[in-house]
DNA sequence: TTGAAAGCGCTACCAC
DNA sequence: GTGGTAGCGCTTTCAA
């Protein structure tokens, strides 16, 4: 032992997986689309399995084919478990349970499939939003979509619209979206076009389209934001609380959400056969400036 | 081979590993702060990696502590080799040779050892910059820089001086920042400040920095961008191009410069005793308009 | 407490 | 070609 230390000798990770079956790596799959609407998550997920030990073996995916290159990677590498942030089809989420590897879905739809997953509550989040606007008097509304194979997308989007109908003043204006900036801007200029300019409230299924929304109504429409029209978002992201935006928003706890995946991956690489459980944690209202509400 | 393929077989990489001595694992350090100012970046290595067969092991560094911690791992799963956007000592650049783990730096300096790197070429970016900011007839500047660790910064920060002394206009204001939105607003009070409301043209270390410098101009002193006051920034990143902002930048080619440090780093995983290399990018001049130039 | 040996799953090598 | 064997570096077990 002394010598080891004075040598500097440090096991070989890679051989000692091979004997105790444990690689200490877990799979991290994450959608490039994800990344950029919210990069917090990724450096969040990597710190705290940091702290618990586990190296991150980072799968980034481009495109819906991409998945199926990346789990064959990860059945070849015997990690002990993935966290996926990205969707997958039931019969993708049924491999993993093939190749006993446990996995956590963040954000993400089960498929049907029995597995553990964490969320940040979207329809709880999304009716406080509405509830808002609602309250504030707001009757034309307009949305702008997530993409289709966002499970979160698709909740927020579906509650905006449950609640406008309840309300009486549906079915609102929708343009399709794809979470990034420029899909909020010309959102914005369809929807307004669609309505003939009669809009109260856009509701955008993340902040970095409500972002580009209030910059296309500002300045490309010459209206004032929330007076003419108000805009809100979901996630909490980085620029949603720069001075200009202060996007009225749903902010997620990322933090915890994180810390809650990492917790619920560890306890099934333990003990294998606990069951799946799904975790939702509430959102938190930030009032911001770009909605008119009391 | 029938039966394999029917059965599904896929070899134990780890296994493989052990006796080849090669994991196809590629270590990526990256700093926290470089994800929030650049998200792009990792995206961009971990897929051109995957590309090439290899996966990526990542960590993330939240402090300088960090790095040592990551270290230690990273000598134990014997990776292939590493990339590095995060700020690394002499003797932890030394510690890659002795381990005979070839790295390859991203946008860092080798702090006088003899490294393998890739660079966007800060002095040529940052002088494109200041002609054209001098050229137009700004003549009272201020400067907001990077934290003290990163290089880039430090480069950015030095040239400008050294151009506006040489121009005779010098020494410029100078408010520390740290590449992040607050750093900037912050840093452009303290300019003010210190100028008594003459200043003429700001140069920020990075585009984060020069957008919360723009907010703050616009909107909690009222001035105008860029009739009042000139702005620059550095880097070219996503909210730059925002219809807002429109940040006068350099930027900087991340796909390119990705390529390039994956393929110096394969070459030297093929032949280990690849002499060391610099490749610098030139970055391209993003006019903008939070720049008042001809 | 210390030491020896087996074996994890694979590839490389050397016989045949 | 095809098959058997050694051994990568470690952990675990069992014997001394």
């Amino acid at each position: 032992m002394e010598a080891a230390r004075e040598l500097g000798y440090r096991p070989n990770a890679i051989a000692s997986g091979l004997i105790t079956k444990r690689s200490n790596m877990v799979a991290v799959l994450i959608s490039t689309q994800a990344r950029l609407y919210y990069p917090e998550v990724l450096a969040q997920l990597t710190q705290t399995l940091s702290a618990q030990d586990m190296r991150v073996l980072l799968f980034d995916l481009k495109t819906e084919g991409d998945v199926e290159a990346a789990l064959q990677q990860v059945w070849r590498y015997w990690v002990d478990g993935a966290i996926v942030a990205a969707h997958l089809t039931a019969a993708q989420i049924r491999a993993f349970d093939d190749h006993h590897v446990p996995i956590v879905l963040y954000n993400r739809s089960g498929e049907g499939e029995v597995v553990s997953s964490v969320f940040c509550d979207s329809v709880a989040g999304e009716r406080v939003l509405l509830d808002a606007l609602l309250s504030a008097g707001h009757r034309h509304f307009g949305i702008i979509t997530g993409p289709n194979d966002s499970y979160t997308g698709r909740q927020r989007v579906e509650t905006a619209k449950l609640l406008i109908n309840e309300a009486g003043f549906g079915p609102p204006l929708v343009a399709e979206g794809t979470f990034d900036y420029g899909s909020g801007t010309r959102g914005l200029h369809q929807l307004m076009e669609a309505s003939g300019g009669k809009l109260d409230a856009v509701v955008c299924a993340n902040d970095l389209m409500a972002i580009g929304a209030i910059d296309a109504a500002r300045l490309e429409m010459g209206l004032k934001v929330p007076d003419d029209l108000s805009i809100v978002g979901f996630d909490g992201a980085g620029a949603a609380s720069w001075i200009g935006y202060q996007v009225t928003t749903i902010q997620q706890p990322v933090e915890r959400m994180c810390r809650a995946a990492v917790a619920m991956l560890m306890e099934r690489i333990e003990a294998p056969e606990t069951a799946s459980e799904v975790r939702t944690f509430p959102g938190k209202f930030i009032p911001g400036t770009s909605a008119r509400i009391a």
